[in-house]
DNA sequence: ATAAAAGTATACTTGGTAAGTGTACTTTAC
DNA sequence: GTAAAGTACACTTACCAAGTATACTTTTAT
């Protein structure tokens, strides 16, 4: 029940770019420095920040990351989401077939996990990046 | 960020037991079969609820398992914490030294993730499973 | 007393996945 | 046309979740 690294690691990098001047681009490799984490593993992490249109990227010299859009409409849940998937609490939650029991709907396990995951879901969507990059919450 | 399959096994061995008469013992074997849970993985679960004080277990010939106490007072989340331990959301929250920008007290996301995961256990310790038995919530 | 039915202890196996690297390629500014 | 950026995708390594094996202990019934 974690949070992976990758998740962390992409965290720091939008928290990094949303203290940027609007428009001001910075490249993987400051990031990368400023945050410490691993280069080419922060490569793949800003693509799927990209691929997710989270961040933009340009490239060729003078090229680097900036946020697609205003750090107040970017939340956590979008940041986990992009690099994990959907949250999914339990397998039985998304695999039917998973679950020993298989009468999904009348399981009070199933529920009570759905619900769990619902306010999970929530709860990382109150947070954006305008407020975590000054401090509120 | 998912829950192991042990504690998914863990809440439906606890959920049987629950639905069991008030003093009545059941084999592991019967659980398992009931449950759908391989054996002897079954049974390495039930050594952790017994350590946790969940369920009490009883050796010999018609030995077997009943819960420790009332169900009322058995809680999801005493159920994960007996499994997996304490939950952690993130591996900064427990180990500053992981933290790649280690000021703890003073990153934003640091105080994010340690509020959602206040949030994630209030909410597993909402459900217990006498409500759970009978399909409450 | 002993055999059978239960749980206990501990170590092992296996497969998948998290985390990180390597190599080669493409785009763009100068 | 070359250097500085990002891209694509394959690979490695190590750990851990999930499950299994072997040997042992406790208890009850006969």
């Amino acid at each position: 029940m974690k949070l992976n690294q990758a998740t962390d690691y992409a965290f720091r990098a939008v928290l990094f770019l949303s203290q940027l001047p609007k428009g001001q681009l910075a490249e993987a490799k400051l990031i990368a420095e400023q945050e410490k984490i691993p280069i080419r593993f922060l490569l793949k992490i800003l693509r799927l920040l990209t691929a997710a249109g989270i961040v933009e990227s340009f490239r060729g010299v003078s090229g680097g990351y900036a946020l697609a859009r205003d750090p107040g409409k970017i939340t956590m849940k979008d940041v986990v989401e992009a690099v994990e998937g959907p949250l999914v609490v339990n397998r039985c939650l998304v695999a039917p077939e998973e679950c020993s029991k298989n009468f999904t709907a009348r399981c009070p396990l199933h529920k009570a996990l759905f619900s769990i995951q619902q306010t999970m879901n929530k709860e990382l969507a109150n947070y954006n990046f305008a407020d975590l990059r000054t401090c509120k919450h």
